[in-house]
DNA sequence: TTGAAAGCGGTACCAA
DNA sequence: TTGGTACCGCTTTCAA
């Protein structure tokens, strides 16, 4: 076979000239394992085995594997990623599956993720399902077809269907932040419980009483934990529970129904002293709305919120928050699905993570 | 062929009982066109042209089409996208290439991407190079051994080697946020002269001639351009240009570093009126070392960010940004990149997006 | 109207 | 020590 002049050149040294019955449209081409075996005179058999280190393994000659070596350096050889994997029955991918990436938690833990999986040679597909199960389903689906070795997903949590699936089919996942109780996997979720404990008993400690938890109406477990442990907590400090000062909005509308719900904990004759929200910017969407008002945090209210935002202690006031620890989330995840891809039978594991009380001004000491 | 009873059972339907001679560790397995080719007694090219909608044309009889579509929909056959891939030389992928994924800015740039490229059957693949030129290079070869269809990057920009080969190749790619001067690319960029002299007047309108820009030390081309409209801005209006006024934070040590930068112009005898952020980041920073000191914003000094955070309007004060449009860029890179997967002779656009200024608190009046 | 066969670019088993 | 070859699962061309 010919090279060209331009071999050495820097643009085109991963190019090599072909013979006229390989070409197609191109002249250049990226160049194959066929290409190395034509222009060398040895098999692809000996020059894949070299080339994947397995050259003594296989006692391939010294000699032999140097002229290989340098050979697939001179001519940048780059194996295709996807003959490789149809080959080998793995892709080398892995999916991850959440609601919002752009949502600074989730965007923590991709981070994490893809940095983790990349050092054991994986590659990160990602989308987002905005919480619906249908495009959860199809964006699940779309992963498999993919064949991706396996998936990490925030399920919406309608979705037991596929998640049922998957693990009726033994294939390899792990679910962060919300599980389905029902239902045996991995997964990496954080101390829900813990974590809205510590908020209320926050409040509590610094003198509130009537406190209101602003929360989703969605059906995620998470969010339901949350909202049974601000009753748990409430009751084991003596302090009756009011279902009424409980509220749930809709995922869709709650960055407008939020000003009236503010408005009824905190003007009237039914307010609050102190307020839980469930997520961070459920947080944010409250604080905008307080911030309207003649009310003052905390002097007449105070405010904890559950998960964090990067700037809560820059706001006025600066916002207590339960800390969750999204990247330790994507370290562990990523950690039980690397050996769920080895082996897969392990045993599920369930972990959940400690979360982080990090006191602000916005719960502190009444006046 | 046989099939096995359990075929309408849900958990099973998408797998099949497979002659002896495949059978390998498993008994169950995904089924195949060979599969169903051999199923229906029909072949392979056959199934595959119905299967992917051309029936009419290679004139498929009705009867035979019904026949191959509802046996596929009963055992839920799902092309392996590995090995479509590799026969067709295209894999359906497009690779996102940032600095930092869990950076709200590029989080939201990749929301937009993904939701895109989702419409026109793509997925997308991501890394974060942490500014770093070999991780890029690592990063981008990686993707290309991939065989992605096309790649959307937001350079570190001093990986010219890579930018340019691709080039070369004639492969499909789009800058984003950052570019290459010197290299003619596709690129979607904002507007850093008009979104700085936009930040700058306002602080100027509202009465301040001390004006510093703090900003990075990092050599990208935005952050270049935001220091001379900076400098062209002040002249404009007459005002001197002092360039110890300028401070240029280290990328690695930001955030330490920004005590003694903030302390330098606030307090003192040079101190100033007005500070430019030349990043979000930089400006949740910065306030939070001006918090520290004894002076108010906006009386004793003024600022204004480059880039917004979501919470801006809710900080003490809120702050005044100069909003970047994420999402817009991740649809014209979207758009871009799909016709030049179309058209690889495309020619190169280059698209700034207007910025947009969001007038608060912390460059209101002096008093 | 349908099918055979040659790829796509690797991997891996088994023979030489 | 090395190579032949079947195969991974799908696409596509060309012949029947």
């Amino acid at each position: 076979m010919e090279t060209c002049s331009y071999l050495n050149s820097f643009f085109l040294a991963d190019f090599i000239h072909l013979p006229n019955r390989f070409r197609k449209h191109a002249i250049l081409k990226k160049i194959s394992l066929q290409d190395i075996s034509e222009s060398l005179g040895i098999s692809k058999s000996t020059i894949s085995s070299v080339l994947n280190g397995r050259g003594d393994e296989k006692r391939v000659s010294k000699e032999t594997q140097e002229k290989i070596i340098s050979f697939a350096k001179e001519h940048n050889y780059k194996p295709n990623l996807l003959a490789r994997g149809l080959s080998r029955g793995k892709s080398d991918m892995i999916g991850l599956v959440v609601p919002n990436i752009s949502d600074i938690f989730f965007a923590r833990i991709a981070r994490r993720i893809e940095e983790y999986a990349e050092q054991s040679g994986y590659n990160v597909v990602f989308s987002s399902t905005g919480e619906s199960k249908e495009r959860e389903s199809q964006l699940i689906q779309s992963m498999l077809d993919r064949q991706v070795d396996g998936l990490i997903i925030a399920s919406c949590q309608k979705n037991d269907k596929d998640i049922l699936r998957l693990k009726n089919r033994n294939f390899p996942f792990v679910l962060i932040d919300r599980h389905y109780p029902e239902i045996n996997t991995h997964y990496v979720g954080i101390d829900n419980v813990g974590g809205v404990a510590s908020a209320v008993e926050q409040l509590i400690h610094t003198g509130r009483k009537r406190i209101a938890l602003v929360t989703l109406s969605i059906g995620l477990e998470p969010i339901r934990e949350r909202s049974v442990s601000y009753q748990k907590t409430l009751r084991k400090h003596g302090i009756q529970f009011d279902k009424d000062l409980i509220h749930a909005l809709d995922y869709q509308s709650m960055e407008t129904d939020m000003q009236d719900v503010i408005k009824a904990l905190i003007v009237g004759p039914n307010k609050v002293e102190g307020i839980v929200f469930a997520t961070h910017f459920l947080t944010a969407y409250g604080l905008r709305e307080i911030k309207k008002l003649p009310v003052s945090v905390p002097e007449d209210v105070a405010l904890v919120s559950l998960g964090q935002m990067s700037a809560f202690d820059l706001m006025e006031p600066p916002v207590t928050s339960v800390a969750l620890p999204s990247s330790e989330i994507g370290d562990k995840a990523v950690d039980i699905l690397l050996r769920n891809m080895l082996d897969t039978n392990l045993e599920y594991e369930k972990i959940s993570l400690k979360t982080e009380l990090v006191v602000r001004r916005s719960c502190g000491n009444m006046n």
